[in-house]
DNA sequence: TTAAAATCGCTGGTC
DNA sequence: GCGATTTTAA
């Protein structure tokens, strides 16, 4: 976060208290309005965590809220931890047992206080995706859904949507029900509820849905805690979801038995950066705000402490296009900067490396390389970048990875302890009944099941009454016999001696840190360190249930933070953050936007992709340097990609283009890209008016974009080049009619020369002198 | 039951 | 082109 600088504009009074002195005028006055509902409208790079948590300590320095009168909520632990520990820099005291967490986090605390009402108990299991995708697995099978034509992810996903909306399955209308596996997912998702009753567990969506309910079921508990919070904060309210919404309003308002009504709701966000609509999250949220709570003050923090006017005024012009915004305007007063620099490349290999000699440049420059970043649209297209940088030997880190606790040795672990708390856990009983091999296949498993169902019991009460007879083979029943004797023997232990040495022994005992340990795979050593980093991250905790609570809930991902290192994330991992200097790659139409965004959601999807962009150039103190490739390998198939129409609206007096000699005209037409710099008016002149994009793209109509190659104007390397709405850049090929021979020689614009030696429909595998053995689309070549 | 072979399917990713 | 998952063969 910005650490605005001290303004001497905005110079305090000399009676005001110093830890408001720092802060400008806005900024201020969002700490200071404590009554009533408030909306900070805090663009990118604005101080608004500096203002969050002045709030909070000015609601207790003014004598107006104890801490356990606060309900602080944020998304991500990561923004709970700041928040928590600069409040205590201001406090000057530590902030614990505060009401100050992620929703879920918060959500779990109330459901594990009033579990009961909602048919739970306390000791409730919390599910992670992989348990969900499991247990929906076996729903379905049972059920009898093609899960070929029906995958269980998408059910889940389908499930997940309903709970982001606050949709439990009584209150699925028919329109909500949709189509998935013949309208069957209605019954599958009240299927999947009452299992997740009957397994004591509640996945993460139901951590707000069983306590709007529970709110809604018991108005004298929802009473209490209405009573309890004089005073509401919430960080980046435009991504909250329907739920989380619900959950605030009811906790926002006054009491039902009207002692008093209060409503100091305190909501900061930036619907410019509002980017995760596809899970779940409501722009509309904060665009109603004043709607939803009537008198409500609107605060818009403007002054950015971030950027330079330029970055800043690109970032404007781009964001402006959007329709659906509350609308603000960003000013600076530090120096204008460098212009964005834009740059059009052959390929994705040649963009990989323009960027790593821009970073080597830097570097030399004496800039370091943790103040860059290579912001990607997709995860996988960080692979090149890590490819050119490994070449280069430039030291980098790829944020967002694979999470600790996801990892398998860490899932497996977690699972014996799950059982061992909690022996209802079937999920996880099932995870680890043959981790490591104990000779307890699909068969036994079946058996088990079987005996659980018949007589409703967990598997592991089933497992027992089962060894009791002979219906498993020997070697079978004397492995889970062994099994159960020892969950039963960890048991006995809980509480008795220390929970880390406890855990150390589960995973001894289970023969699980054995079967790591004779692995002899490279993984092998890092998972086997993993698992003592888990056992290091229990000390921490006074007893098991208390570390899988954390688990399931926090467990952050310390990434390898140290050494000077270039960050290479997602854009939507660099949320929040920032760097010096910012590459953007990958600005093509169908990359980014993405096609699959603009397919699903048209216009909205868009707009959220054009606000994706905004939050990318926001990130970048000085320089931003933005770039597209003309040709790119996806799936092993090349495809032609036009760039990006972002480009086009970003502002020119801002923007320095450049683009690679012959990029898009076969170097026979006068373009603009022939020449090196671009015309000012870019690259519309291929085929459409500005304008008309996001229309036909929101539409989703299939549509020729390139003009120009329909018109048979482009000659040179893309004669039979289309591009069809909907596969951003396919190449058509002439149906029916071969153009090629078995044998024939033929020339590939990227390949060279090279003869052909299979041909399957529109694939050649051709044999070329200087690349080898490659299959390629037969639009790509052409007889030599 | 296990290992090899085939197939799939592929944004974004917190809790 | 890759990796995870699922099917198949032994």
């Amino acid at each position: 976060m910005a650490e605005p600088v001290a303004n001497p504009q905005a110079a305090a009074p000399a009676t005001l208290a110093p830890y408001l002195a720092d802060l400008n005028e806005k900024q201020r006055e969002a700490v200071e309005t404590l009554d009533g509902p408030v909306l900070v409208l805090a663009g990118a790079g604005t101080g608004k965590t500096r203002t969050l948590t002045t709030r909070l300590a000015h609601l207790l320095f003014s004598g107006k809220a104890r801490p356990w009168e606060i309900l602080a909520v944020t998304f991500t632990n990561k923004a709970a931890a700041e928040m928590k520990e600069r409040v205590a820099a201001l406090l000057r005291r530590p902030v614990e047992g505060w009401y100050l967490g992620t929703f879920h986090a918060l959500g779990a605390r109330m459901l594990r206080r009033h579990a009961e009402s909602v048919g739970l108990k306390p000791n409730f299991t919390i599910l992670d995706t992989d348990d969900q995708i499991r247990l929906l697995k076996q729903l379905m099978q049972a059920e009898q859904v093609d899960d070929k034509k029906w995958p269980a992810r998408a059910l889940l996903a389908v499930i997940q949507r309903w709970k982001d909306r606050a949709l439990t399955p009584d209150k699925l209308s028919a329109a909500d029900v949709g189509d998935f596996a013949g309208g069957r997912a209605h019954e599958l998702y009240a299927q999947y509820q009452e299992r997740l009753k009957t397994l004591n567990a509640a996945d993460f969506g139901d951590l707000l849905l069983h306590v709007i309910t529970l709110f809604q079921s018991h108005p004298d508990v929802l009473a209490e805690y209405q009573r309890q919070f004089k005073f509401l904060l919430v960080d980046e309210y435009q991504d909250t979801n329907v739920a989380q919404y619900l959950w605030l309003r009811l906790l926002a308002q006054a009491p039902a038995d009207g002692t008093e009504a209060r409503h100091n709701i305190c909501c900061v966000g930036d619907d410019d950066q509002s980017i995760y609509g596809w899970r779940g999250a409501e722009v509309g949220n904060i665009l109603r705000f004043e709607k939803d709570f009537p008198g409500a003050k609107i605060i818009r923090l403007e002054q950015n402490y971030r950027s330079t006017p330029h970055i800043l005024s690109a970032a404007s012009g781009l964001i402006a296009q959007n329709e659906d915004r509350l609308g603000k305007t960003l000013w600076t007063e530090a120096e204008a900067g460098e212009p964005i620099r834009v740059r059009g490349l052959w390929d994705g290999e040649e963009e990989a490396r323009y960027v790593g000699e821009e970073v080597e440049a830097l570097h030399t420059k004496g800039h370091a390389l943790a103040e860059v970043a290579v912001l990607v649209r997709a995860g996988f297209q960080t692979r090149e970048f890590e490819e050119r940088f490994i070449t280069l030997g430039l030291p980098y880190r790829v944020i967002g990875g694979p999470r600790f606790y996801e990892r398998r040795e860490i899932r497996d672990a977690m699972a014996y302890f799950r059982v061992v708390v909690q022996p209802d856990d079937d999920l996880a009983f099932e995870r680890i009944i043959n981790v490591p091999k104990r000779g307890i296949g699909p068969a036994a498993l079946q058996a088990l099941h079987g005996l659980a169902r018949a007589q409703e019991i967990p598997l592991t009460l089933a497992a027992a009454r089962l060894v009791a007879t002979d219906e498993l083979k020997p070697a079978a029943r004397r492995s889970i016999a062994a099994l159960i004797e020892s969950f039963d023997r960890w048991r006995a232990l809980l509480g008795q001696i220390d929970h880390t040495d406890l855990a150390e022994t589960i995973l001894d005992e289970s023969g699980y840190t054995e079967m790591w340990q004779r692995d002899k795979s490279a993984e092998a050593p890092g998972r086997l360190e993993n698992l003592k980093e888990l056992i290091r991250a229990l000390e921490a905790f006074d007893n098991l249930e208390g570390f899988l609570e954390h688990v399931s809930l926090v467990m952050e991902n310390d990434e390898a933070a140290g050494g000077d290192r270039v960050n290479l994330m997602t854009l939507h991992g660099a949320k929040g953050l920032e760097f010096d200097s910012v590459f953007l790659p990958g600005w093509e139409e169908g990359i980014f936007p993405s096609q699959r965004t603009l397919d699903e959601t048209g216009l909205t999807g868009l707009e959220e992709e054009r606000r994706l962009a905004y939050v990318g150039i926001t990130r970048a103190r000085r320089r931003v340097f933005i770039s597209y490739a003309a040709n790119r390998r996806v799936y092993n198939q090349w495809q032609t990609s036009l760039p990006s129409r972002f480009l086009e609206e970003l502002p020119d007096d801002f923007v320095e283009r450049d683009a690679d000699t012959g990029l898009y005209d076969g170097g026979q037409r006068d373009s603009a890209f022939g020449g090196g710099r671009l015309s000012e008016h870019g690259w519309s002149q291929f085929g459409d008016p500005v304008g008309g994009y996001g229309q036909r793209h929101g539409q989703g109509r299939r549509t020729t974009r390139w003009g120009a190659a329909e018109r048979g104007e482009m000659q040179g390397r893309y004669t039979s080049a289309k591009v069809i709405e909907g596969r951003a850049t396919t190449l058509e090929t002439a149906p029916g009619t071969p153009r090629f021979a078995l044998g024939d020689r033929v020339f590939h614009q990227k390949f060279g020369y090279g003869a052909i030696n299979a041909i399957d429909g529109d694939k050649l595998t051709i044999a070329f002198e200087k690349a080898g053995e490659k299959k390629v689309l037969d639009s790509f070549v052409e007889p030599a």
